[in-house]
RNA sequence: UCGGCAGUAGCUCAGUGGCAGAGCGUUCGACUGUUAAUCGAAUGGUCGUAGGUUCGACCCCUACCUGCCGAGCCA
């Protein structure tokens, strides 16, 4: 019996007789030839059966596999220059080792992202998902080596919430037991911030919901986001760490992810900047500035409309004009000392000047817009409480979080960074839903 | 929620007020180098739903449903 194999360690056994298990992709038949295209998840190889080198039965096997079909197949590890990946397969046995019975309907052929999302359970199984998937788990690896080796430790905040960190209207309710309500959480970050006082470095990492009608390549109901919080810790501190994780991201993502990300045709050296870290960092007024800079020249990325506006200082910035800022750059850029009216309650005041928050957003290029926001978190009592009545948040909810500020409080940072938006950028998706399994959407629940 | 676009064969789409179309897929056959192979044959339909106009509607009108793209909002 010949050694078992992946298809990703055949380079390292040309010339010697190995057993795979794996399923079919495709097959093409030339006769007294045929052509088994396989995949077993760790990667694809094409394998031949040549009529004359095997059995009649064996022979007739191979030409009655059907798409998808699981194989135990047994052959010869061949170095081909023709096949793609250089490394091909001389069968020598077949077996069968699932019936089909159903059709496959993801057949060789063009099909509309409506009709393969429908079949996001089959879908998985092909080139272009195994390629995403796979850059997604290089980039959690990668995130959990990052904080371990800055000393942070994991913290998991809770899913259930009594209260909502902003704003309620982008909640998910939940019915405990018709007496009370309970929310899907939004963030972690308060929770981090316990945690943060209480280990020094912590970064959660979870699925976080937000009901926003938004139907966009950038929105998902359901997503995954990385909160950092260190205590103590300044916002100049809080950049430098959002800049050495993404810097270290990916240039992960470009040592382990090659294949993958030459399969999505992602041109990796629109990622070169990113890798090497020195953003970019300017302020939201000089931001302000670049953008009416680019508007007034008419010097702007194919999809922003020509009808753009100016941001009035005050006013957010919207998604045209992030997509601005993004292609202006070459790398990520940190967009610091955002107008406090227009920031979370939490955030610090900038000492120097009172009417911007001590927060940043940063901007991804090539038009992935915001992937990290942050801020320096209030740490005085009086004024956080202030900040909550101010807001017309009920002061009771947040007592846990005001009881922070009574024992030890110290100047703390921290952010949140959406997971699916960094790999959409990384593998140069045009739409967010690729970036995860299994995409919760306004029009899709299902699979 | 608002704006734009779309829904016809398993998939991607064309179509015209008068017989429902193509390519691909699938199945069978031929072929020893295919990569979305090629050649031959077979296989394919509630034209999104409901109502209306008309001698006649896939086509025109109304409402609704579903999806795609964008905006707002955000990570």
């Amino acid at each position: 019996m010949a050694p078992t194999s992946s298809i990703r360690d055949l380079k390292d056994h040309i010339g010697q007789s190995v057993t795979l298990h794996a399923w079919l992709t495709d097959k093409s038949g030339k006769g007294k030839l045929q052509f088994l295209k396989l995949r077993d998840g760790s990667g694809f190889v094409q394998a031949t059966v040549f009529k004359g080198d095997v059995s009649e039965d064996v022979f007739e096997t191979a030409k009655r596999l059907t798409q998808e079909q699981a194989v135990t197949v047994t052959g010869e590890v061949r170095a081909d220059e023709r096949a793609p990946g250089g490394v091909e397969l001389s069968v020598r046995e077949i077996t069968p080792i699932s019936e089909n019975h159903a059709e496959y309907v993801i057949t060789p052929k063009e099909h509309g992202i409506e009709f393969l999302m429908d079949h996001r359970h089959l879908w998985l199984r092909h080139r272009r998902p195994w390629a995403v998937m796979r850059v997604r788990d290089c980039v959690q690896r990668a995130i959990v080596d990052f904080f371990h080796g800055e000393g942070f430790i994991r913290f998991d905040a809770p899913f259930f919430t009594p209260n909502a960190a902003e704003d309620t209207t982008e909640l998910f309710e939940i019915d405990l037991f018709g007496e009370d309500k309970a929310y899907l959480s939004q963030t972690g970050q308060l929770h981090a911030e316990a945690g943060a006082f209480a280990f020094g470095k912590v970064y959660t990492s979870g699925p976080t919901f937000r009901a926003e009608k938004s139907k966009t390549r950038r929105h998902l109901l359901e997503f995954w986001m990385i909160e950092p919080e260190v205590a103590p810790s300044s916002h100049r501190e809080n950049l430098d760490l959002q800049e050495r994780m993404l810097s270290f991201i990916v240039r992960r993502a470009l040592d382990e992810c090659a294949p993958e990300l030459e399969l999505l045709g992602r041109d990796t050296a629109k990622l070169a900047g990113a890798a090497e870290g020195n953003y970019p960092r300017i302020t939201y007024t000089e931001a302000l500035e670049i953008v009416k800079q680019h508007i007034d020249a008419k010097d702007l990325p194919p999809n922003v409309q020509d009808d753009v506006q100016p941001v009035e200082w005050g006013d957010d910035l919207g998604a045209p004009h992030e997509t601005i800022l993004g292609h202006h750059f070459d790398r990520p850029v940190i967009i610091e000392k955002y107008p406090a009216a227009i920031k979370a309650f939490y955030m610090q005041p900038d000492p120097e000047d009172p009417r911007v928050a001590l927060c940043d957003d940063v901007i991804a290029p090539e038009g992935y817009g915001e992937i990290i926001g942050g801020s320096e978190r209030i740490h005085d009592y009086a004024w956080l409480k202030s900040r909550i009545e101010e807001q017309g948040l009920p002061l009771d909810a947040f007592d846990w979080y005001l009881d922070l500020r009574r024992v030890g409080s110290v100047p703390h940072a921290g952010y949140g960074m959406g997971l699916e938006r960094v790999i959409a950028w990384i593998c140069g998706l045009d739409h967010i839903r690729e970036a995860i399994p299994f995409p919760r959407m306004l029009t899709r629940m299902r699979p």
